[in-house]
DNA sequence: CAGGTTCATAGTCACAGCCTATCATCTTCA
DNA sequence: TGAAGATGATAGGCTGTGACTATGAACCTG
């Protein structure tokens, strides 16, 4: 380890990103809450310790050099390296404490919240959690981008590599109108008996739609073009006899309390997802955020055996 | 990002990696080149930020808390990264290593760049160019907003005010299909040859076209309605008898490889553009850049030396 | 118990980094 | 065309941080 004095500070390299991100020095001193002069010194004093000009500047424009574009980007991963460390120290007092930013999709949410926030409450009386919901691909540009600590999705999208924590299985169950030939059975449905079938999905960017989707086109069912933009407005389009739908176990107790709905379990295979808890790799949180998802599935497979039960009773 | 002060500084860091290391005070005070006392003070002050005590200490040893594992860790990571800052700095130094985006016209593109890529290469070995193909305007108003470092284009073209360096001059030569009367002449073209003739060019917006028109015009020729998006397409048509043309001499080779024509030299005063590289004025890369002409000059005249040589067989 | 460790504390000082005021340019708009 | 309003650079002065030396307090060792 290099233990020679650094010929540059942490506050420069927040001048310096400040500057290449808002391409001006008054706007840049200003949010880094120091005189335009003062910026102006230590930026020279950085270009000068690092032998490379990074801002090409006169009097109306400020314009980041070549070298500036390079060294801006190392820098930003150090800012946040040092975020992460700060946060990291405030944490180390009591892992789970303080407010935690976590995304979660949806399709979970509406279902898998209300009962998780009392469970955490409990478990954890010194943390909140501020949920923030959203379709997966934007939740994972928010995580990367460090404005959420984690985000909860399922295994299935395409989620890139991050670190992750399994809460739990979610299996499709198949939903249909009152009345409707597929949901009189009583045996486990068959991907077979979708075929040709009016199947209703979710719009676009949701990925239980492309979950959904491919097991449909599997079995080889026919897409309606209304595409719906939550599970309640599909629950109540299959009510309503517009055609037959999957629905992930978890949302049937609230959706068919909601609407009348016939719902069959699928046989082996069966069609599912995997609830997942994710976070940035080397995030600081690591541990802690493990020590959640065990708390997590915890109130998951309550809420499982609970939503078994009434299934039961339908 | 956030750009609020950071209650720690590099320092600091350095400090409390070389006392995890050494389980010493007086030993890392050393190796970092501070007294002791001084360095007691400042992981002190680290330890009253972070809210943390890092070091378990008595008079006779020194253990790393739990917490302190932690943050140290990250801290080693943190000061490896600024490590690799120092470094891409000590690099970026040369200005001819790292990327550079420049501009280039289509018309120049597809015939030097094979070539001069090649010669880049051996040239600065630490250097990648980002080439971007674009019509000049488009190019000038990219290098003028900084998204661009350099554009290699036609002089002749109206540029601003930029600083330029110039690679050489490009004669247009006359272009027509096999067996034309105006191709079976050995000796150099004459403007007035072209008298009524009809003649094909590029389309609105290259360079390339306004000055084979303003030629054009001056002899009195015809254009054809029809106007071509490359000078491949242009070369194509030629060959297949809707006209002449007239080619720059740097595409000959490969566009009289690919379609037959006949290649005539024009007599004084040859019709020609200038290639040139231009940069924004006050840009930190000019010296940088005037050497990138350099070798751009000596690859673009050794490609010309072979031009000619092709041409003679022909 | 003296001498040699260890880290912490006290007191002093220099300079890095901040501030305000002002300059030199360039753009904008009446 | 000229006044007003930007922008970044420069000048000069003040202050607080982080360095130093000297010393203190606790602990081992011969």
């Amino acid at each position: 380890m290099n233990l020679g004095a650094h010929p540059f500070t942490l506050r420069q390299l927040q001048y310096a990103v400040a500057v290449a991100e808002w391409l001006s020095f008054r706007k840049a001193a200003e949010l880094c809450h120091v005189s335009q002069p003062s910026l102006s010194a230590q930026l020279a004093h950085m270009e000068q310790a690092f032998g490379v000009r990074l801002f090409e500047r006169d009097q109306r424009r400020v314009l980041v050099t070549a070298a500036g574009r390079e060294l801006i980007k190392h820098a930003r991963l150090i800012l946040r390296e040092t975020d992460d460390l700060e946060e990291l120290a405030h944490r180390s007092r009591d892992p789970l404490s303080g407010t935690l930013r976590i995304g979660v999709i949806p399709t979970i949410s509406s279902y898998l919240l209300p009962r998780l926030t009392a469970a955490l409450r409990k478990a954890y009386p010194r943390l909140t959690v501020l949920w923030v919901e959203d379709k997966t691909q934007v939740l994972l540009r928010s995580l990367e981008a460090g404005m959420l600590d984690a985000a909860l999705l399922a295994l299935e999208a395409d989620i890139g590599d991050v670190e992750r924590g399994i809460v739990g299985p979610d299996p499709f169950v198949l939903a249909t109108p009152v009345g409707h030939p597929l949901g009189a059975k009583t045996s486990p449905a068959m991907a077979s008996e979708l075929k040709d079938v009016s199947v209703l999905l979710l719009d676009d960017g949701h990925c239980f739609r492309e979950q959904a989707l491919a097991f449909c086109s599997g079995a080889k069912a026919h897409e309606l073009e209304f595409r719906a933009t939550s599970l309640s407005t599909l629950a109540q389009m299959v009510a309503g006899g517009a055609g037959v739908t999957l629905l992930p176990e978890l949302a049937v107790a609230v959706e068919a309390k909601r609407a009348e709905l016939s719902i069959r379990p699928f046989a082996q295979p069966v069609p599912k997802r995997t609830i997942t808890l994710v976070w940035r790799k080397r995030s600081p949180l690591d541990s802690a955020l493990r020590q959640l998802v065990a708390t997590i599935r915890a109130a998951y497979s309550r809420t499982s055996n609970q939503r078994g039960a009434a299934a039961r009773v339908i």
